[in-house]
RNA sequence: CGGGACGUAGCGUAGCUUGGUAGCGCGCUUGGUUCGGGUCCAAGAGGUCGUGAGUUCAAAUCUCACCGUCCCGACCA
């Protein structure tokens, strides 16, 4: 390709709207341009690395025997009814209607499609396992797009979906797709790490999470030094011990605590009792019903684990209304003991179980209540780990203090089970002649996210750093004299078609610029190796090769070819 | 949806407090000049100052509404 005859339109400076590097990047690289706030336009140059990072999925999916399909985008809101979601999932739900008024969404996902497919397609355990997969355009409705392609009202995703006659067969078919996502990703160049994750509105039991770490990431994720363990911040867990059992107190006492409406206040004097002596008690409405959240003083809730455990589609704290509604007093003075409506449920972190000696609000404005025990004076109602992990607690499984870390969600495997097929009829029948519906698992990658999480990872002060094997081209030649007939332009030229042929993704810079203007366009956009010719080092019958990001290497000009098919196939062989 | 910031040429911005001719840099066009890290000189083109109402002799500037963008929170690949 001829620079000048491409379209790369490169920028001096960020477009104020860019706040994150890489979406600065983006813009001023020349590979995609916004058409309005989460829609953006793929530039040639752009394109390509989407379509490099397209194969590498598909070859890789491919080899995990996944077979490639394409369904519609446009659906009909029915299969959404019969799997329920179009309740659960209607705030990301774009709905369109037709010319005779009827309804359709634009999918952001197609369990509903593919398992339609499969019920009126399998029937028997011998057509299984199954594993389609497609590449493909999905719509949601994001509450707040953000950071460009990262979380867009429209974006690319790998969606891959497996049937399974047995549970067995789909922990299978999930290692498959969770053994070729880190090969994906690693091929991308990027440096990523699977963690355990929260399954969501999607539903089901299993689930990993691929993730790139990055500070501008929008997960954060524990991780453990020394062992394997990492997890989403939403589902992390930590060995860290229970509340310490004191001496059974008296019966539980009430004092005056006017004013004092936080757990600070509360271990400061007069009262001075410590956040890990109190009991937080919150109000949340889950599905529309109060219920109690009991959590240590000194702990955060984690709304993740609470709607897992509780089952909750949506929760949400209580207004102060609310709270005494259902408790009789405001926020600040609340708690489990005493004047708890038979109905409200009560959970309670599992770090609270067996406490005695605590503190905790008295549902009277103005006064708390101490030496309450858990197991004495409260009726939980369950028992489940709802605390958010800290940073520095010890690691659940090896004891080593836990990190915590940001990083982009790019990819995500889940073991559905048979949620889907149940609702939506994927029936077979297996050896015996019994009827069961298939197992499935669900896989995506955000497509247009890695990519952009490529160049997150991939850059410095001049611009992105192409790993090789997502390079819009391998290499650009740049030829400092661009006079037709020149000494180096032949040379360019020559040395151009001679990639071109040997197959190498080369881009000429023929544009008639100063030398300065390329370096820095070269730089900018990031191709893995620059091939610079000037009068210069021509007299001494060389070329220069700059690897992006490394040193200048000059090499006798007839071995120029040769050296930079080395090059790239000592960079193919890294990778 | 709640909280905040902002909207002036393709991009980055000044002007707004204190109302009166819309300015600069980059990019673009033309001519010249230069030619190994975003040359220099000259001449140009390009603006409903987000939209609509209002106040005023007069609005980019003051008021209100709406639209849009970006940031913080809930959603997620």
């Amino acid at each position: 390709m001829r620079w000048s005859q491409y379209f790369i339109p490169t920028l001096k400076e960020s477009p104020a709207e860019a706040e994150i590097l890489s979406h600065k990047l983006l813009l001023r690289a020349g590979l995609v341009r916004k058409l309005t706030g989460g829609l953006y336009t793929f530039l040639p140059l752009g394109l390509r690395v989407l379509r490099k990072i397209e194969t590498i999925i598909r070859e890789e999916m491919n080899r995990a025997g996944a077979l490639e399909v394409l369904m519609p985008a446009l659906q009909p809101p029915e299969i959404w009814q019969q799997s329920g979601r179009y309740e659960t999932a209607r705030d990301v739900l774009y709905k369109v209607k037709d010319r005779a008024n009827k309804e359709w969404v634009l999918g952001p996902t197609h369990e509903e499609v593919i398992t339609t497919l499969a019920a009126g397609e399998i029937s028997s355990y011998r057509q299984m396992p199954k594993n389609f997969y497609q590449v493909q355009t999905k719509f949601r409705d994001e509450i707040r797009p953000r950071f460009g392609l990262m979380r867009a009202k429209e974006f690319i995703m790998k969606d891959a979906y497996s049937f399974d006659a047995t549970d067995e067969g789909a922990m299978a078919s999930y290692r498959k797709m969770y053994d070729a996502y880190a090969r994906i990703f690693n091929r991308c160049g990027l440096r990523n790490f699977p963690v355990e994750a929260d399954t969501g509105v999607i539903g089901g039991t299993h689930s990993h999470e691929f993730m790139v770490t990055a500070e501008t990431g929008e997960n954060e994720v524990a991780c453990c030094e020394a062992c394997q363990y990492a997890a989403n911040i939403e589902k992390a867990v930590s060995g860290i011990p229970p509340t310490a059992a004191r001496e059974v107190g008296a019966a539980t006492e009430k004092f005056a605590t006017p004013g004092v409406v936080t757990i600070e206040a509360l271990s400061k004097a007069p009262h001075s009792v410590p956040a890990n002596r109190q009991v937080k008690t919150l109000v949340y409405i889950a599905d529309s019903q109060p219920i109690l959240v009991l959590i240590r003083g000194d702990d955060q809730l984690n709304e993740t684990k609470l709607m897992a455990r509780t089952g909750a589609v949506a929760v949400r704290p209580a207004t102060p209304e609310e709270c005494v509604a259902t408790l009789g007093a405001n926020p600040g003075s609340l708690g489990a003991v005493a004047n708890v409506p038979a109905t409200v449920r009560i959970f309670a972190d599992e770090r609270l179980r067996g406490a005695n000696d605590m503190t905790t609000g008295a549902n009277e404005d103005g006064f708390h209540l101490r030496n309450v025990s858990l197991d004495r004076d409260i009726k939980v109602t369950a028992w489940f780990d709802l605390r958010t992990v800290r940073a520095g607690e010890p690691c659940a499984k090896c004891g080593k203090p836990l990190k915590l870390r940001r990083a982009i969600e790019v990819g995500h495997v889940f073991k559905l089970g048979t949620k889907y097929s149940e609702k939506l009829n994927a029936c077979f029948l297996d050896a015996d002649g019994k009827s069961k519906p298939c197992v499935m698992g669900c896989y995506g990658i955000g497509v247009t996210r890695t990519f952009q999480a490529v160049i997150e990872q991939s850059n410095d002060k001049d611009g992105i750093i192409w790993p090789l094997a997502v390079a819009p081209f391998a290499v650009c030649i740049t030829p400092l004299v661009v006079v037709k007939d020149s000494a180096v332009m032949q040379l360019a030229e020559k040395i151009y078609a001679e990639l071109t042929t040997a197959g190498v993704e080369v881009i000429l810079d023929d544009r008639d610029d100063r030398p300065g203007v390329k370096f820095k366009d070269a730089d900018l956009v990031g191709f893995p190796l620059r091939l610079s010719i000037g009068e210069k080092s021509l007299a001494n019958g060389e070329v220069e090769l700059k690897p992006r990001g490394g040193e200048i290497a000059f090499v006798k000009a007839e071995e120029a070819v040769a050296k930079v098919r080395e090059f790239l196939a000592a960079r193919a062989q890294a990778t």
